[in-house]
DNA sequence: GATCAAGGCCAT
DNA sequence: ATGGCCTTGATC
């Protein structure tokens, strides 16, 4: 089947609409005849999408022509064409931000393998992923001529019975051995990459690892099953586009056989041995940036038996990617039982099952699988958009379950071969602990529990320190003593025995002595972040904190920290940084020097210890830890009403609580919630003009205009002789990706869970588009002079905005006639896309006359995305967005303090913004931003 | 003004 | 990247 592009009437009909229809028509012939879909995996290449190896290739290579120019504000091409097609709420059209994977795999791309795995590695998560392969195809074919030749001949049985077939980056298909491969790509830069993992021909041939420089070259089995596993991920994602309405994809090849790969990947995963043990994945693992493949020098022997699942002694390695670099955790996980999880403990509510090694299968042919599902899948018109926005910024950062929620809610994908990870698998949602290195939760070690250092930089703090569940209980913990406050202030019962120990500590030590690190024995200097340490371990927890660092032990994630050794393994000494309670929100967002935290984070989380003196002798090391574990994790929380309730903030005080702050998700958002509004370093206060530039700096660092708001391959999308199709695919692809990477690298994406940036991204992509048109237009725009003078000689401001409206259509109007390969009137395009183009051109002139800065932009950008247009503003978001409206005003007072009115003006433009983007969603022509700056060249 | 806990600098 | 030393600035 191959879809060739129909240009339909613009007057009539919007691309998207026009799209859907052939969507329907495909998914009835899918539905009808499975096997046809092999038919468009390999007759119609092109509408693999925009991550299919040639459009990775076009994507890889800038083109030095036409580049039309965007912002990296991204929206979802065919959010429209879903919701409104179907009668659905117009309110939710357009809201929706089409996710796929392939937007972070072109910045991971495979040919980043083995990069990122050497001891002590360390990612900067902040950093720009690595830019695509340059030759995808010169590697793949390299890669498959390995396979070729290196066929092994120990495979699997159970292998043989399925088989994992990759037709291209984002077509893979899970199919059986009954199903016919697909036929060779007759395109040359997509060469049919058919990676037959367990046909009874071949075994997973050796394949080499894409980086050159990898020191690893050998790819192992590993990653081979990785590989294989993205494969099987990707597919969710053509799925999920495919569910979208607009095109049919090759993933629609898949039919479901879910089990096939969950068997043919476990099969390989189960057999693995590194360093001996049995690699498991989990959280970030769970998709494209997470999936990447951890290089390993260790020989990977052939897959053996399948060991139980029900028992699980080894280590558990645990490999993702995040910031460009892969991540291979350590640990020694217990035993663990498969057991269904509360899907409350995901919330999402419809999670059948957590996972260790998350299987996803496309079940684009859903409209035929509903009924051997357990649960009914939805139509593709539900099509959650948030849970597609909420996925991709899972990538990398989610556990299993998280992915395996968001995935649950797509319709067209479920979970497959579900195993539970026993570190997610709390129903409660208590995913344990980080092991603080010495003792936590009553002393008992905490190792076994890997800390993901992804998900932690993602926000999600349940894998901070968590007093253990009897120690909670010990404490009263539950009990609410304030407000809001889920512990008591009044029994402490059972918190004698550390508190006590620590307080015979103590005693023991007012003898001038001096300090240690409570990391690693080094000479302290102070309280640094929450507790003692020395320079060197503040300096590490700074800097890891300040750039998301994500480290990967290559041990078992036990190493000791001492003085001597604390350089050994970063991963083990911020584990341990995290378990002894250092805080992370103490590390300032804005790099504000001096001052305190106390009135801030310590106010909330007051540490009640004294500076730790050295033991005595024949005071027992253990002693010590849990004095210190029990000290730093000693919390005294202040009520709200504290300063008007003594006693009970006496009872608290008396009751000194201990608790671990974070310990269950369910205070952590709460707490979360706490300390934003406490944290005084960053809210309610004029910052100086250092701190603003400082803080604008940080938002254009991430912004990255100049290159995010050019739209490679214009020239491509604008021929009428491909796929319309592929090319709004095309676009979506980047919008998507790019408007995702922004999120992630805002300054503060650690202070708002997943779940707020996807709803934030899900109801705020057009406005941002809009705005990132505008802005970009009025600064790197030309600056036109148009004969607009009436006959004063003034200038007369209206005939430049009709004169410029004008413009903008005729740029429109070119564009699409040449995208549709069909000559559009004037009148078709006013009617359809006329009071939008006049409302962004009417701001973007607005921002050319107040010579629009980039710093203010940044600002305003972040100002717009965190309005809440339904008045249901958290306070959380109100602090970060009050933050930089503050930080705006600083600037523009310190920049134009001739123009008193220039803060007001801007963010009057705000609403004309939104009200653009309304009607961008409306119309559906999501491209249009693009195409208005298609004249501007970088 | 002293203290202290942030961030920054810079030699290693 | 690390860590010793310095500066900064809020608090006492």
């Amino acid at each position: 089947m191959t879809l060739t592009s129909t240009p339909c009437d613009l007057s009539t009909m919007s691309l998207f609409q026009d799209l859907k229809l052939k969507r329907r028509k495909i998914d009835s012939r899918c539905s009808s005849d499975g096997e046809s879909i092999a038919d468009t995996s390999t007759s119609s290449p092109d509408v693999a999408g925009p991550a299919s190896p040639s459009n990775r290739m076009d994507r890889s290579v800038p083109s030095p022509g036409l580049i039309i120019s965007m912002d990296r504000m991204t929206s979802s091409p065919e959010c429209g064409s879903v919701t409104t097609d179907s009668g659905q709420d117009p309110n939710d059209v357009g809201e929706g931000v089409k996710v796929k994977e392939e937007m972070l795999d072109d910045t991971q791309p495979k040919d980043a393998i083995g990069t990122g795995y050497e001891n002590g590695t360390v990612a900067d998560n902040k950093t720009e992923p690595p830019s695509p392969s340059p030759s995808p195809s010169a590697v793949v074919t390299a890669a498959l001529a390995a396979a070729a030749t290196a066929a092994a001949q120990q495979e699997q049985q159970q292998q043989r019975r399925e088989s994992v077939v990759m037709t291209s980056p984002l077509s893979c298909v899970v199919k059986s051995p009954s199903t016919p491969p697909p036929p060779p790509s007759s395109t040359s830069l997509s060469p049919p990459l058919t990676w037959t993992t367990a046909t009874a021909q071949t075994n997973p041939p050796p394949l080499r690892c894409y980086t050159p420089s990898s020191a690893a070259n050998s790819m192992s089995v590993t990653q081979q099953y990785q590989q294989r596993r993205q494969s099987v991920v990707t597919s969710v994602s053509s799925a999920f586009w495919n569910a979208a309405g607009t095109q049919t994809l090759p993933a629609s090849t898949a039919q479901g056989n879910a089990s096939a790969a969950t068997a043919a990947a476990a099969s390989v995963l189960s057999v693995c041995r590194i360093n001996g043990v049995r690699p498991e994945l989990i959280g970030g693992a769970g998709f494209a940036t997470t999936t990447a493949v951890a290089t390993c020098n260790t020989d990977m022997k052939p897959p053996a038996a399948i060991p139980p699942r029900t028992t699980r002694s080894a280590p558990t390695v645990i490999m993702g990617e995040a910031g460009g670099v892969r991540t291979m955790i350590w640990s020694s996980p217990p035993c663990t039982v498969e057991q269904p999880t509360s899907p409350a403990s995901t919330g999402c509510g419809s999670v059948a099952s957590t996972i260790s090694t998350p299987y996803w299968t496309s079940a684009s042919t859903w409209s035929s699988n509903t009924s051997s599902t357990s649960s009914p899948s939805p139509s593709p018109a539900s099509v959650s958009e948030e849970s597609a926005a909420h996925l991709l910024l899972n990538l990398g950062v989610a556990a299993g379950h998280d992915v395996a929620s968001v995935i649950s809610h797509m319709p067209g994908l479920r979970p497959i071969g579900s195993q539970l990870q026993q570190t997610s698998a709390a129903g409660g949602g208590n995913s344990g602990g980080v092991g603080g290195g010495n003792v936590t939760g009553g002393g008992q070690q905490s190792f076994h529990v890997p800390l993901n250092m992804e998900r932690l930089w993602a926000g999600d703090l349940s894998q901070l320190p968590v007093a253990a569940t009897h120690q909670m209980h010990a404490l009263n913990l539950t009990a609410n003593t304030g407000p809001g406050w889920p512990m008591t202030g009044s029994n402490s019962e059972n918190k004698s025995a550390p508190v006590n120990a620590y307080h015979q500590m103590e005693e023991a030590d007012e003898q001038e002595q001096p300090m240690v690190c409570m990391i690693c024995d080094d000479r302290a200097t102070g309280l640094h972040y929450g507790i003692i340490t020395c320079e060197g371990c503040k300096g590490f927890f700074k800097r890891t904190v300040q750039n998301r660092r994500i480290y990967t032990c290559i041990a078992e994630g036990t190493c000791e920290i001492t003085k001597a050794q604390r350089n050994r393994c970063q991963y083990c000494r911020f584990k341990k940084c995290i378990g002894q309670g250092m805080v992370l929100q103490a590390v300032r967002e804005d790099r504000m020097p001096g001052g305190r935290n106390s009135g801030a984070v310590y106010n909330l989380y007051k540490v009640k210890y004294k500076k730790k003196r050295p033991p005595k002798n024949g005071q027992v090391k253990i002693e010590k830890s849990v004095a210190c574990s029990t000290a730093s994790t000693m919390t005294t929380i202040k009520t709200e009403n504290q300063d008007n309730n003594s006693s009970s903030m006496s009872t608290l005080v008396n009751g000194t609580i201990l608790k671990t702050a974070l310990t269950n998700p369910s205070e952590v958002v709460y707490l979360r919630q706490r300390l934003d509004n406490a944290v005084s370093s960053s809210r309610d206060r004029t910052f100086s003009i250092e701190a603003t530039v400082n803080m604008i700096k940080n938002l254009m660092d991430c912004d990255e205009f100049q290159d995010i708001a050019t739209l490679r391959n214009m020239e491509d999308l604008l021929e009428h002789n491909s796929d319309l199709s592929a090319k709004l695919m095309q676009i979506g692809d980047s919008i998507v990706y790019k408007l995702v990477q922004w999120t992630k690298r805002l300054p503060f994406y650690l202070e708002l869970p997943v779940e707020v940036h996807t709803r934030l991204l899900t109801h705020k992509w057009h406005e941002l588009l809009v705005l990132t048109t505008s802005a970009y237009q009025a600064i790197h725009g030309p600056q036109k002079i148009w004969n607009s003078t009436n006959m004063n000689g003034d200038r007369n401001e209206d005939s430049e905005f009709h004169q410029e409206v004008f413009q903008n259509l005729c740029i429109l109007q070119n564009c699409l006639s040449s995208m549709m390969g069909k000559p559009i009137t004037m009148d078709q395009l006013r009617q359809d896309v006329g009071v939008m183009v006049e409302k962004i051109t009417h701001v973007t002139l607005m921002f050319r006359r107040v010579k629009l800065r980039m710093e203010e932009y940044v600002c305003l950008k972040v100002i717009i995305m965190l309005t809440q247009n339904n008045g249901n503003t958290t306070s959380e978001l109100e602090t970060i967005q009050e933050r930089y409206t503050s930080c705006l005003k600083t600037y523009v007072e310190h920049t134009f303090p001739m123009q008193p009115n220039r803060l007001q003006d801007l963010l009057q433009r705000l609403p004309e913004i939104q009200s653009a983007a309304s009607l961008l969603l409306e119309s559906k022509m999501f491209y249009v931003p693009f195409l208005l700056n298609s004249t501007i060249r970088s």
